[in-house]
DNA sequence: ACTACGAGACTTTTT
DNA sequence: GTCTCGTAGT
């Protein structure tokens, strides 16, 4: 057999991996081996000589997706993956930006704002123009512009019909005037401007168009409609598109996501095949049972049903609580239980419809003394020290990136405060310069802002010693001449955040190093992205088209030194890649997660909780349309997460908001048959045996008896500090080597302390 | 320039 | 209940 691949595929997935050149979508439902049946098709394309690696584009919506699919390819095929065009909307928007900036009207050095970026930079704008916060909430407008920008709108082409509206066009257009002037953009303009370069540039479309014939897209029920409009523009009439996804998966409609591109797709592509991967090879059949009668309850979809050649397995077994902490009890109780039974506690997972219901969980997994792990916090490139040092050095690699500046002009603290500020930027506005530029102007100027002259001073001096450095060099270099190094030192909580700092160093080191294989391997930088440097075969056409049609992208940034060409690419990764979300990966631990965040994983067991009226279904997701719909396809991803045991579980009343909350039975669970839930244990039944948890009079006490006997710390805990004396535990965080507690003292405060090094004492 | 206090939010989130 | 943000006060 030519295709060693194909072994083991089901004859859908084989159907759809050997398709012919025609577009197709394939409608995968969980569990069904999608991600397989997409790199399979790309390596049966490569394999069969139907594609090349340089001929076809692949996106997905993370960066780990896309991964994955690399790493997947490279098992399957002696291929070097690196120079294809396998990536998320936004790495590839950016490839495309930064090779034809000039085309795309864009500084060659342009730097990408993230979520936070972007809102501080119209926090800005808004005080510049006058503009009422209260009455034009910035979070507001952020969403006015990027949900345009989604839908493929630029503010001229916003329909303001009232005051209101038109004064959001005009924040708008004037956010989008100064982002062009500081040589910055956000995530949706990348989408946007490179929309607007392929529909405006008819040779350069064709070009790429000649280029993919095949394009294959993941998770095509998240996409939105500008994504949708940008993939019917890069497929050109030779093209197939080969579209993967899930409608009844569709759980980010909330954030632009139009599902509706689903059928357009089959209409605008004349879709011959839609397959169904119905397979299910992840669950038991009453999860699939389950899964499939809740989700029956939704109208207009495309239609399928999970099955499993697996048998029944254990019904669902459902909780009813009285409170959430006794929910979180029973949980902890049942957790022990799967771990006495041999099941790693990474392979269990706690699942909850909003953040805040995470807390009362994560106290009770502390008191018990079971190790966890939350998923969702702040990742690495969000950490402020890191986005301090990321600042400092988008100043030394764009001079009119007003936004870094304003970031770090004052910090660590140099004595440049509101009124200097103010002037600085009246000076910059006159003269229609950077700030960076008028602050240098002041160190010309000799007297006046002397503060604002050292700073420009030693940006310039920063600038001078990177020159020429190697990366992480630069970094180490920034990071301690601009004082952020020694303010850390300085400060009692720095000692992390240092620890951060130089993290970022040995990021950058790894980034390079990485980039240095690709490049002995003679292939495309990360900053090009393919374009310029003949490979195979087919690339002389692309290397005449990008000298002839449109040089300037390429020649510009090949004539940029290496290091600097690092640092741009570093700034870039570190833009679009926010980071990983787990701190402590491989750590043995419970998964505590949004349903939402568990989107793709599976579990041997899940713990499905706070399933009432009003959380989940979520009381906002009313106003909606459509809000209700989403959130049962968000409870059915949440149901399919289990490969073996469901827990579903809620509670009578809760706290919420600082008070208690009554919520009924979500009617979710009326959507279930009977037949597959077991009522493991009514509220009464488990009050009575663990009748401490539900006196309410007593909540020390039936804390206390709730403790592990294998963790000496809990909630109420006395304990006993060499220095601090006596205190009491009334709070903690994290989990084995950094589990913390928070000890308020009988004469000194409360403190936070690491429990690894902190003497503490049990009393 | 730094701290302190009060007001208001608060569903989900990748890039 | 708890966190963030912005302003007012020292």
């Amino acid at each position: 057999m030519p295709y060693p691949f194909l072994h083991g595929l089901n004859p859908e997935q084989r159907a759809a991996v050997t398709l012919p050149h025609e577009s197709a979508l394939i409608l995968a439902g969980a569990g069904s081996g999608k991600t397989r049946v997409l790199t399979t098709r790309i390596a049966y394309l490569i394999q069969s000589g139907q594609a090349t690696p340089h001929g076809l584009l692949a996106v997905t919506f993370t960066n780990k997706a896309a991964k994955e699919m690399i790493a997947r390819l490279s098992a399957m095929l002696p291929i070097n993956t690196r120079g294809m065009w396998i990536g998320t909307f936004h790495g590839l928007c950016n490839r495309l930006l930064r090779a034809h900036h000039r085309e795309a009207g864009l500084p060659a050095l342009f730097q990408i704002l993230d979520s936070s970026d972007q809102l501080s930079a119209i926090k800005r704008l808004l005080k510049a123009l006058n503009v009422d916060e209260e009455k034009y909430p910035p979070k507001q407008v952020q969403h006015f512009i990027n949900s345009s920008k989604d839908e493929g709108l630029r503010a001229e082409a916003v329909e303001a019909y009232d005051p209101f509206t038109r004064q959001m066009q005009e924040v708008f257009l004037e956010y989008d005037k100064q982002c062009q002037r500081e040589g910055v953009v956000d995530f949706a303009e990348l989408l946007l401007r490179s929309y607007e370069l392929l529909s405006r540039d008819n040779a350069l479309r064709e070009h790429y168009q000649n280029r993919f014939r095949h394009i294959l897209v993941d998770e095509f029920q998240d996409t939105n409609r500008l994504q949708y409009r940008w993939l019917k523009l890069l497929a050109g009439p030779g093209c197939a598109m080969f579209a993967v996804g899930d409608d009844d998966q569709s759980i980010y409609a909330f954030r632009g996501a139009h599902v509706g591109n689903m059928r357009e797709f089959e209409r605008d592509f004349a879709v011959q095949q839609v397959i169904k991967l119905e397979q299910n090879y992840r669950s038991h059949g009453n999860i699939l049972d389950a899964a499939n009668a809740l989700i029956h309850h939704n109208n207009g979809r495309l239609g399928k049903n999970l099955w499993t050649s697996e048998g029944s397995g254990e019904p669902i077994r459902l909780f009813e609580a009285a409170t959430d902490q006794e929910e979180a009890a029973y949980i902890v109780d049942e957790t022990k239980a799967l771990q006495r039974e041999g099941i790693a506690l990474t392979d269990i997972a706690i699942l909850y419809r909003s953040n805040a219901q995470s807390r009362v969980l994560e106290h009770a997994l502390f008191s018990a003394g079971l190790p966890y792990r939350v998923y969702g916090g702040l990742r690495f490139f969000e950490r402020q020290e890191i986005k301090h040092a990321l600042a400092y050095l988008r100043l030394i690699a764009s001079s009119e990136d007003d936004g870094a500046l304003l970031r770090v002009i004052n910090f660590p603290a140099r004595g440049i405060g509101a009124r200097s500020l103010e002037q600085l930027q009246d000076a910059a506005k006159q003269r229609g310069v950077s700030l960076y530029e008028a602050a240098c102007m002041k160190v010309l100027g000799g007297k006046g802002g002397t503060a604002i002259g050292n700073f420009a001073a030693m940006l310039e001096a920063l600038r001078e010693t990177c020159h020429g450095l190697p990366l992480p060099e630069q970094i180490e270099h920034v990071i301690e001449a601009s004082g952020l190094a020694q303010h850390y030192r300085s400060e009692k909580e720095g000692a992390e955040r240092l620890e951060n700092l130089n993290e970022l160093v040995n990021a950058a080191a790894g980034f390079v190093a990485e980039n240095e294989a690709q490049r002995s391997f003679g292939e495309d930088s990360p900053v090009e992205g393919g374009l310029g440097r003949s490979q195979n075969e087919e690339d002389h056409s692309l290397a005449a088209f990008s000298s002839d049609v449109t040089p300037s992208g390429l020649v510009s940034s090949e004539s940029l030194e290496l290091p600097k060409r690092q640092l741009q690419a570093f700034l870039t990764h570190a833009a679009l890649e926010s980071g990983e979300r787990q701190a402590e990966a491989g750590v043995a631990a419970v998964q505590l997660m949004t349903v939402h965040a568990a989107k793709g994983l599976e579990f041997h067991a899940v713990f499905l909780t706070g399933l009432e009226e009003g959380l989940f279904p979520h009381d906002n997701s009313r106003n909606e349309s459509d809000g209700l719909e989403e959130e049962r396809r968000l409870m059915y991803v949440a149901i399919t997460r289990a490969r073996r045991r469901l827990y579903i579980s809620y509670a009578q009343s809760r706290m919420l908001h600082g008070q208690f909350r009554y919520g009924l039975v979500s009617r979710f669970l009326d959507e279930i048959p009977a037949q597959l839930l077991k009522a493991v244990n009514t509220r009464r039944a488990y009050t009575e045996t663990q009748s401490a948890w539900a006196s309410p009079s007593a909540p020390a006490a039936a804390r206390r008896s709730s403790a592990a006997p294998d963790s000496p710390w809990h909630f109420g805990q006395n304990v006993s500090h060499p220095k601090f004396g006596a205190g009491v535990i009334i709070n903690c965080e994290g989990s084995g080597a950094e589990a913390r507690v928070e000890v308020k003292f009988r004469n000194a405060g409360s403190k936070w302390l690491a429990l690894e090094y902190a003497k503490l004492t049990a009393m």
